[in-house]
RNA sequence: GGAGAAGUACCCAAGUGGCUGAAGGGGCUGGCUUGGAAAGCUAGUAGAUCUGUAAAAGGGUGCAGGGGUUCGAAUCCCCUCUUCUCCGCCA
């Protein structure tokens, strides 16, 4: 959510630069004026209210010293109904903000690249060059199917699209890198282990931004408390903290969570329905920190080596890009892609996505710090970023590291877990 | 799923209609005392949120959440959520 103040005080700047995203913000103008309504009703009736306890402590008074009330309740009447119809105007404004800002994206970062679509996004590094093969190469669904470690058609006759079986060394691959990834962020990086439930209310769902705009893309659950399956492990984990003033002592606070993910990919019908790209229920490996605002940015970067780190260990090329305006999701400031070389596709992937929502999901969860006993509450800034999305790990592996024979070889970090060398 | 109990501030807890934005402890912060500390004595402790302002002052709201009754609600009524206990079922 975006701070009414800072829209109210530099509506022009804040449309100027929610514009960089495309999509139209002059409704914020209107916002402003019934925020100016608002309180103007909000002032009349305060002061209603003020003279209105006045007199209705007089009628205490009045009874314990036996005096006639009569008088007085008549002008309490008058007050009781004025103030009940600006009570009901100033409920029915607050509303009608509330709902604009929660549809109103986050401001992107002054510093990133405007554009359009992801297009535009600008590579800012790169791990290896992309593999290279003396023979013709297969994509992982074909690997997968041959070495009967992936299952297509029986997941569509257990199911339907969209999903997978794992099967033998194909399930303990996936297992292997929850639990390496795991391993690696949580003793090596310093992120506390969370699994987190699968299932969030819809509370949760506002909270980080995924509602109300993007309701077509949760499961809901066939229950009337408003269940939802978990779109991603940001959800359940900045949540474990909405609501709360947390110590500044303890920032930033790390996390590493890993859940099942479950996704309706709406908009996506068509695409990458080919392999296990883009499914309706995947595992990911998600970090979050919660950071004083002046260190969120350099957390951003110490999160983004976290994640890298995974393919590097992994020897997987991959490059890193930063999201243009017209490519930043929307509760994001700033965000920089990972993404992997994937052989089959000739071209790189998103494997992982690192981002700062600064205060704007802090704000809608209401999470805040206290710098000192008496210092005011401020929101703290949140950040999240995959560590990474374990499904699409699977096939950047067993593209890049197939052979000749259809086999594929385990990456040297992972064979403790796996205890074979080779797929086959 | 059935039966019952509870939710008050940082924590524990009193409070059945006005004199209660909230007794009493604990904790925390300051002062006295001390060489320093402990103990003791003493003062402060809704610090939230909205509005307002240059900053204040002032005002509204705030006793799990939402509605209602009333001139007036922590207190009475209704709904919801959460926690706990017992029974049933169960990985």
């Amino acid at each position: 959510m975006l701070d009414l103040k800072l829209i109210r005080e530099n509506t022009d700047e804040v449309i100027a630069r929610l514009s960089k995203r495309g999509g139209d913000y002059q409704y914020l103008y209107d916002v402003v004026k019934k925020d100016e309504e608002r309180r103007e009703a909000l002032h009349e009736v305060e002061s209603l209210k003020a003279k209105k306890n006045e007199v209705s402590r007089l009628i205490g008074q009045y009874k314990r010293e036996g005096k006639d009330i009569a008088p007085i309740m008549a002008e309490i009447d008058d007050f009781s109904s004025r103030i009940k119809s600006l009570d009901e105007s100033v409920t029915a404004a607050d509303q009608a903000i509330r709902e604009w800002l929660l549809w109103t994206p986050n401001l992107p970062n002054e510093e990133i690249p405007v554009g359009v679509d992801d297009t535009e996004n600008v590579e800012i590094k790169k791990f290896m060059t992309p593999t290279t093969f003396d023979f013709p190469i297969k994509g992982h669904y074909d690997l997968g199917e041959k070495l009967d470690i992936l299952d297509f058609n029986r997941a569509g006759k257990i199911t339907g699209s969209r999903f997978v079986v794992y099967k033998g060394l194909g399930a303990r691959l996936e297992r292997s890198l929850i639990q390496w990834m795991m391993d690696l962020h949580s003793k090596e990086h310093g992120y506390t282990e969370i699994i987190p439930p699968y299932i969030v209310n819809e509370t949760s769902m506002y909270a980080t931004g995924q509602f109300p705009k993007f309701k077509e893309e949760a499961f809901k659950l066939y229950d009337d408390r408003n269940f939802y399956l978990n779109p991603t492990a940001e959800v359940p984990t900045i949540n474990l903290h909405r609501d709360e003033v947390l110590e500044v002592s303890a920032l930033p606070i790390k996390y590493v969570a890993y859940t099942s993910a479950f996704r309706q990919e709406a908009g996506s019908a068509g695409r990458d329905t080919r392999g296990i790209l883009r499914q309706h229920q995947f595992n990911k490996v998600e970090l979050i920190k919660f950071t004083k605002p002046e260190d969120s940015y350099e957390e951003l970067d110490k999160m983004l080596a976290n994640s890298e780190r995974v393919l590097q260990l992994l020897k997987l090329p991959y490059h890193v890009v930063v999201l243009c305006t017209g490519d930043l999701g929307f509760s994001m400031r700033k965000t920089y892609d990972i993404e992997v070389w994937l052989p089959s596709e000739n071209k790189y992937r998103e494997i992982g996505s690192i981002s700062n929502a600064e205060d704007y999901q802090a704000r809608r969860a209401n999470i805040k710090f206290r710098r000192e006993n008496d210092a005011k509450l401020e929101f703290v800034h949140t950040l999240n970023g995959s560590g990474l999305a374990v499904g699409r790990t699977v096939i950047a592996i067993m593209e890049n590291y197939q052979q000749e024979d259809g086999s594929i070889v385990v990456p040297e970090v992972l064979r403790p877990y796996m205890g074979v060398d080779i797929i086959r």
